[in-house]
DNA sequence: CGTGTTTGACCAGCGC
DNA sequence: GCGCTGGTCAAACACG
């Protein structure tokens, strides 16, 4: 299974050659510069101003963000965080359209220096590449966002990763962390973790790349969920028909109770879901923050934090799909006419096999670490899923492209989120 | 000493 | 062309 979940690619399989090249050729680059870097600083003022712009810029806004960091005292913002609960679910069930593109946007401009240099290097790399050369020539990589209330720097997916970067973006107070994963040398995958502005209790957690290396137990069910999500975007961008499960180990039947009853849950809801649709970047995002009927039975939501207990109202999912318009959308939708759509998108989307599989993993997710933090687990856990020192959580795919017009969708399952980062 | 984080600097893309 | 912004680099630093 973990060779199964490992060989199964979010996006592009040989990015490793592609970053090896273009980080040679980066370097190359780089090389060159430094030859004449010194003329370089001492004659181009530009430069000069647009060094001190850059550092009195991020000092302003490290000043603006009041010393706000990734991690989170839950208790010290809870009564914040509580009386902003319902404005967050305003936030993403309301002005999702608006606001939340904006801040997808933040979020989700991730990597498109990669894809850049990708386009740039015109590297012919195998399978996924070519697929998506082919079919998808101006399509960016595919990505999948994580929200999860969380109030640790980073949710604990089970890999292992090293921050090489953090910056304050713009129209959020709180920095923007990257990273990338360390448990291979020359692993591709990177990750975006940002606090959403408008409500910190949030963590929002952008995937991108796939691993190509085999991944621990615990980090097989995320890397489930961001590969049959991404997958499904590529295949529903190919094909005008419904596209197919891509990851067959992706199955509700292999999910467990939980699953299958918030499939059902969310089949008998299908307007839970609605569909946006973004330029650029094609995303997948689950969002289980923001509450719904029809999920909140589940036994998974912990009520052992005080935080969990007191709002649970909001532990819930919104689920969102989203893809790019150039690389089509998803079956039988046409997001680029009217809007009625978010009826027809919500149930196309529903009855969408992949769609329930990044579902079933993303819940799978949650089940698994639920148990494993009933047991108060101390090591990866074998039923797969995140890592979590703490009971109750709540997970979140997200879909950041494009604002459309279009309005998101909700499917609650309500899990108290925090994820623990190890 | 190895590993990971912090943070100022640098670079490229994009919009005006 | 210029400035803004996001993403990354890499030296310095912290920690076990």
């Amino acid at each position: 299974m973990e060779s199964e979940l490992s060989g199964s690619s979010i996006i592009c399989n040989d990015q490793e050659e592609l970053l090896k090249s273009a980080k040679a050729k980066m370097g190359e680059v780089k090389e060159e510069n430094e030859s004449w870097s010194s003329n370089k600083k001492h004659s181009h003022d530009n430069n000069n101003k647009k060094q001190e712009s850059d550092y009195s810029l991020n000092k302003r806004r490290k000043v603006e963000a009041g010393g706000l960091e990734l991690g989170l005292d839950y208790r010290k913002i809870q009564h914040n965080s509580t009386a902003s609960a319902t404005d967050s679910i305003k936030y993403s069930s309301l002005e999702n359209s608006n606001k939340e593109s904006k801040e997808d946007e933040n979020v989700d401009t991730w990597a498109s220096s990669h894809q850049d240099l990708k386009a740039k290097e015109n590297i012919s790399s195998k399978e996924v590449d070519d697929q998506e050369s082919l079919h998808q020539p101006q399509v960016k990589k595919t990505r999948v966002c994580i929200r999860s209330r969380c109030d640790s720097p980073t949710i604990h997916d089970g890999c292992h990763w090293r921050k090489y970067g953090q910056k304050i973006a713009k129209g959020n107070p709180c920095p923007r962390a990257y990273y990338r994963c360390t448990v291979s040398p020359n692993c591709p995958v990177r990750k975006q973790v940002q606090r959403c502005p408008h409500d910190m209790s949030i963590l929002i957690t952008t995937y991108e790349g796939t691993h190509n290396h085999p991944l621990p137990l615990s980090a097989t069910a995320m890397a489930s969920a961001t590969s049959a999500a991404a997958s499904m975007i590529k295949s529903s961008s190919l094909t005008s028909q419904t596209p197919t499960l891509t990851n067959p180990s992706l199955t509700t039947s292999s999910l467990g109770l939980h699953s299958t009853n918030f499939m059902t849950t969310f089949n008998n809801n299908p307007s839970l879901i609605s569909a946006s649709c973004h330029n650029s970047h094609p995303t997948v995002t689950l969002d289980l923050t923001v509450p719904n009927s029809g999920f909140s039975s589940f036994d998974w939501l912990s009520s052992s934090s005080s935080y969990s207990s007191s709002t649970s109202a909001r532990n819930s999912s919104f689920l969102n799909f989203s893809s790019s318009p150039a690389s089509s959308s998803l079956p039988s939708l046409d997001f680029t006419t009217s809007l009625p759509t978010t009826a027809v998108a919500t149930k196309a989307i529903a009855s969408n096999p992949n769609f329930q599989s990044v579902l079933a993993a993303a819940i799978s997710s949650y089940v698994g670490n639920k148990a494993n933090n009933d047991q108060k687990m101390a090591s990866f856990p074998s039923s797969g899923a995140f890592q979590s020192t703490e009971s109750g959580r709540s997970l979140t795919l997200f879909p950041n492209s494009l604002p459309l017009s279009t309005s998101k969708s909700n499917a609650s399952v309500g899990a108290d989120a925090r994820d623990h980062i190890g």
